[in-house]
DNA sequence: ATATTAAATGCAATATTATTGCAATAAAAA
DNA sequence: TTTTTATTGCAATAATATTGCATTTAATAT
């Protein structure tokens, strides 16, 4: 969890030439409240319910998506939860250790985790993705 | 995708002190015929046009849960998917190189890339689990 | 400022993926 | 066998996600 201001959201924006929308904004806003992985339905539910805003299913799905590409936000793909970036600012492998039990998500980053390394470990002809997210089942140290 | 004669599904089975029945092989023979990763509905699909089978997707599911108990299949949740493992034989992490574009999976298994050497490197007091498998995404040497 | 163009969002139907509780059937144990 | 336990069927329903086109909003050009 990581709360950006708006001025840098901003420059996220535009660095990618794109723009700052409300809707982009309110669905990172309640994004950055949690500190465990939301799905998009469950954004929705939690946005309409405040104000009078009638964000469309569909929405949220782009503006996750928009938000993913800008390296921001997460997926993790065996809950089909999203959860912010908690280090926007690198260039790196992002390990998501995820604990299977309660849903905390605790990113990792570091050199030795690179997929760089994977694929050196891996003895294989791979070339590596930007996507630049694993998610790593764990048990975290409270659920253990 | 591995092979696995019916006398040894059936050790694997009795070694968990669990029947093999007919529908729990079919699924896998199925699985077996493929090389990339197929969603339960696509098994179901498969399967039911073949013979007279009539297998429900509840009971894919639950066949597929099973044998991803036993190790012998893994799920990719980025895309739904299952795939027969490679080393089922084995004690350790199960990487899944999955490519994005083409959905091929290499899976490897070494002794550097397992999970207690991820709990190394991320200096965080984690536990791992059983489930043994992390899906990396990568682009293979073929679509790169 | 206004008109034009491009991008984002709404809408709502539909597709895909997965689960549930209980009934029926099959397999294992007594 | 009979009894018990495990598995599978059924079918409704939940949860997750996508699509094409209409509408609105934002950016760009005039």
């Amino acid at each position: 969890m990581v709360k950006l201001k708006t001025t840098e959201l901003l420059e996220y924006c535009l660095k990618h030439k794109k723009s700052l929308t409300p809707t982009r904004a309110i669905v990172f806003k309640t994004l950055s409240k949690h500190i465990k992985p939301k799905s998009a339905y469950d954004l929705q539910k939690e946005i309409n319910n405040i104000k009078d805003n009638k964000l469309n299913i569909s929405t949220i799905y782009r503006v996750l998506e928009f938000w993913i590409k800008l390296g921001l936000v997460h997926k993790l793909p065996s809950i089909n939860k999203y959860l912010l970036c908690v280090s926007p600012h690198e260039k790196h492998t992002h390990m998501l250790n995820f604990c299977t039990r309660c849903e905390k998500v605790i990113e990792t980053c570091n050199k030795k985790m690179s997929l760089n390394f994977i694929k050196s470990t891996a003895e294989l002809n791979l070339y590596f993705n930007d996507a630049q997210s694993i998610e790593v089942p764990v048990i975290c140290a409270n659920c253990s």
